[in-house]
DNA sequence: ACAAAAGTGTTTGGCGTACACCCATGA
DNA sequence: TCATGGGTGTACGCCAAACACTTTTGT
């Protein structure tokens, strides 16, 4: 969150941030994009700003964007967090000083910041992530294994997590998350691994091809140790109907 | 919103405001607060500002009980509304000019906001609902009854609801809208109410009673037309619980 | 006695859960 | 050929939905 790509700060919608949770799956494991910054290599959330001029959701979405470079993704707010001690003492004054930052400047770093939460699911393999200069560093973390992060950052992405847990029994995923062509086998590993449990596989397969979302390939996984699992794809008019709807029945 | 019990504007933080839906049960209607400033004659729903001091929740505790008097109620963020027009030419600067509001605050007035949403749920009978001051109404409106509103109010309103009605099935309601004692009907009405559907009498009355939140008076309403129905109350203990842990099964 | 609302029990169907067998593939 | 994982079908039980009759009370 630090000085990077800003634009003068007086741009800014003032004590205002956005802090995107982006999930990712890939190799059977949820994971979350997180930032380590050169300014005190500690990992945070990708977030930012909102100018003036600006909806909230567009910065969000800018949010996005600039971080994994893509456009048109899943990307929902769930909460807002606003207590006053959640970024105190954050940035000494003497270190943004140090960083050549004006005092108008270090004021504004320096002063009570409520921020908005947004999660996003995004295709992990189209994702690049992209750090702002080369003293950042952006990478992919397994949910399960995410180190110590800033402020209440934590709180922010435990809270997306079971925010992520409670929609999913009201709309379907997945198809934001997987690439085109998945298994059956694959979808449900991405539900097992969002609900923290495993599921049974025939139950599975029966509810969510009741559904009505899914398009069965006529192509099998290839290159595979064991029996090839076939092919499926998202019924994208379908699936849109549903995420409007909803779902009747959850898991 | 309007200059009223308001410190200077610098003690608050900036850009930022609360509004609260605020619902209230009576006479088998679901109600809510809102407010008619004198200044044009308009309605809005209950909001405030944010001290610099003072967490989001604590400035939603505070708008809600300086509007009914109460305090420990049920009170729930529910969405941050952030579009850059959403109050864009709401106050001309000539009007306020006109009450006598220096430049400064004319700025803080016509600057834009973004403001979070708390709904409340709220026992009609205890709350009494306070004006600020002589020029403005405060009064219970019928949800189905809500005259136009200012800004998006309106939408944050439909917004409310929706989220309560989704919610209910996840939690238990009725603790905070109903009186102490309440008959099996009533509490249906409510949800019947909210949900904006009707419920079969038998079936309400096993899946309610199988919750285990209800404890059953020795005692029949009186005064009433016809068969006098049984009065309960909540089990406050397992009611909290159910809260905590949330239904496995909605409506 | 009649109307209106409250209280109670039963049946049925669908869905969620549990479970077993066969098939395909790589090692 | 064996281990591993994928694909398919069935039986059971519970709960939600649909539904009818009796009871109480005021008029």
């Amino acid at each position: 969150m630090l000085k990077t790509h800003l634009k003068n700060t007086k741009e800014y919608q003032p004590g205002l941030s956005i802090d995107c949770v982006i999930f990712g799956f890939d190799d059977n494991q949820l994971k979350v994009l997180l930032i380590k910054t050169g300014y005190n290599d500690s990992w945070s959330l990708p977030g930012g700003f909102i100018s003036k001029d600006e909806d909230i959701d567009t910065a969000a979405v800018s949010v996005l964007h600039s971080r994994t470079g893509l456009k048109g993704i899943f990307l929902r707010q769930f909460n807002t967090f606003g207590a006053v001690k959640r970024n105190q003492d954050h940035f000494s004054s003497d270190a943004l000083a140090h960083f050549g930052i004006s005092p108008e400047e270090v004021e504004w770093y320096t002063s009570r910041f409520v921020t908005i939460g947004y999660y996003a699911l995004v295709n992990f393999s189209r994702a690049i992530p992209q750090p702002d200069n080369s003293s950042e560093t952006v990478q992919w973390i397994d949910h399960n294994e995410v180190p110590e992060l800033i402020l209440d950052h934590r709180v922010i992405l435990d809270k997306a997590l079971e925010t992520l847990r409670t929609e999913l029994n009201l709309m379907p995923i997945g198809y934001n998350l997987l690439p085109e062509k998945f298994t059956i086998p694959e979808l449900q590993k991405l539900y097992e691994t969002i609900l923290g449990r495993t599921l049974d596989r025939r139950n599975f397969l029966r509810k969510i091809i009741s559904i009505g979302i899914l398009t069965k390939l006529d192509e099998k996984k290839s290159n595979v140790a064991h029996k090839a699992p076939n092919l499926y794809s998202f019924d994208k008019e379908k699936y849109e109907e549903v995420l409007k709807n909803g779902l009747t029945q959850g898991w």
